[in-house]
DNA sequence: AGGCTGCGTTCGTCAAACCGAACACACACC
DNA sequence: GGTGTGTGTTCGGTTTGACGAACGCAGCCT
C-alpha cells in the first residue's frame, strides 16, 4: 500500500498505538493473574474480542475498552498514554523562563508534559509588590504550590492562603487564582496538573 | 430495546462517561475556534459522526476517538479521566510524615494520587551525614526533584547529580536512586510520577 | 428577491466490531 | 488410555458505528 501519506487531511497523524495497547492489556491481565477467558467474562465482552485486541488487531469501541479498563483496574490513561523515562537536569539559572508582564515574577518551566500529557512543573521566583493573577486555565487543571522560601499569598482569588516556607496548597486552576510574594526572593514550586 | 441490563456479566460497573466526553469534545472544539465541519474534516471522520458524539450519543471506536484527540490536541486522558477539583492546604509542620529509617531524613506526603492515579508529591527535609537510598519502584515511575534550600546529591545511584537551590532533576524511579543532603536543613520537593 | 456558502443535524447504506460456537491444545484426574 | 476442564485461538452471523447525501437554517453578496 506504499505507506500512503494523508494528503488531504491535515492531521491524520499519529496512528492508534494498538500494539502498545495490546501489550499493556496482556501485561495487566497477567499481573492480575487472570485468564483471558475470565477477564472477558468479567468485563462482559466476548473472549474472541479480547483475544483479537490482545494480539493487536482491531479497533475497539470505547465501551469495550472501558469495560476492560474497569475489570483490570487500569486507568484508561495507561492504555493510551505511552510511557517514556529519562534523566534530565535543569540548573537554577537554566530553564525556559516564561514571558511575564511583571519583571519581578519569573516562572521557569522545568518539565513540560509532552503530548499525551499530564503535568507541567515550574519554578517560581517572585518579589513582593506585584500580584501575579492568572486567568482560569482549562477546566480540570489542578495547581499545586509548595513554598520554598519567602512568604506568599497563593490560591484562589476568592480565598487566597498565606504560605510560609514548607507550606503546600492545591487548588483548581480553572478558577481565577493568584500568586503574590510577600517577602523578597520568594521561591516556590508550581505543579500544573491537567487531568 | 427495553434498556436491557447485562444481567450475566458481573462487572457492568461504571458506564462510559459519554456525556462528559461529549462536553469536553464540544468545549475543546470551541476553544480551538473550529467548526464541527472543519474538525471532522481535519480528523478524517464524518461530520455526522462527530455531531452524534458531541451530543453524547454513540460509542465511538478508538480510531475515531484518537483522530479527534489528535486534531483537537487533547491528550486522550483528558477525555476519559473525569476531573475533580478541590482546595487543600498543608502547613509546614503538617503532613503525614513517612516512616524513615534515618532520623535526619523526613518525607511528608502532600498529595497522594487517588485511585486512578498518577503522581504523589512529597516535601523532603534532610540533614547531611546519611544517604537516603531508595530501592527501585515499579517500572514507569519518574521522580522529579527540585531543591529548595541547602545542597544535595540526587538522582540515580549510578550517576548522582549535585543540586543547589533551584536546581531540578528528573530520573527514572525504577532504577536505584538516592538523596543525600550535603548541607544542614536541606529541603526539596519530590514528585513521584507513576505513568 | 434570489442565489450562494457556511453551519450543524438527520437519514439510509455499508463495513466492521462484537458476539457465540466450534475448534485445537495442555494438563489433571479417574 | 480416556475423559474432563481449563486455556487461547479461529470461524459465520448479527448488531452497530461510521460514512455520505440530503436537509433545514443563518448570514452575505450580487
Amino acid at each position: 500500500m506504499a505507506q500512503e501519506v494523508p494528503a488531504t487531511a491535515s492531521a491524520a497523524s499519529a496512528k492508534v498505538p494498538m500494539d502498545s495497547i495490546a501489550a499493556v492489556l496482556r501485561r495487566e491481565r497477567g499481573r492480575a493473574g487472570l485468564s483471558l477467558t475470565e477477564v472477558a467474562r468479567r468485563a462482559g465482552v466476548a473472549k474472541s474480542t479480547l483475544s483479537q485486541l490482545e494480539s493487536g488487531n482491531g479497533n475497539p469501541s470505547l465501551e469495550t475498552l472501558w469495560a476492560l479498563c474497569v475489570t483490570l483496574d487500569v486507568p484508561p490513561s495507561r492504555l493510551l498514554d505511552p510511557p517514556r523515562p529519562r534523566v534530565q537536569v535543569i540548573r537554577a539559572d537554566e530553564g525556559v523562563t516564561l514571558a511575564s508582564a511583571q519583571a519581578d515574577y519569573q516562572a521557569a518551566m522545568l518539565s513540560a508534559s509532552p503530548p499525551g500529557a499530564r503535568r507541567d512543573i515550574y519554578r517560581l521566583s517572585a518579589e513582593p509588590g506585584a500580584v501575579r493573577a492568572s486567568d482560569p486555565h482549562m477546566p480540570g487543571v489542578v495547581e499545586h504550590v509548595l513554598l520554598a522560601s519567602g512568604r506568599a499569598r497563593v490560591g484562589l482569588a476568592a480565598e487566597p492562603v498565606e504560605l510560609r516556607p514548607g507550606d503546600y496548597v492545591a487548588y483548581p486552576g480553572d478558577l481565577p487564582h493568584l500568586f503574590e510574594a510577600l517577602e523578597p526572593s520568594t521561591r516556590a514550586v508550581l505543579i500544573s496538573e491537567h487531568n
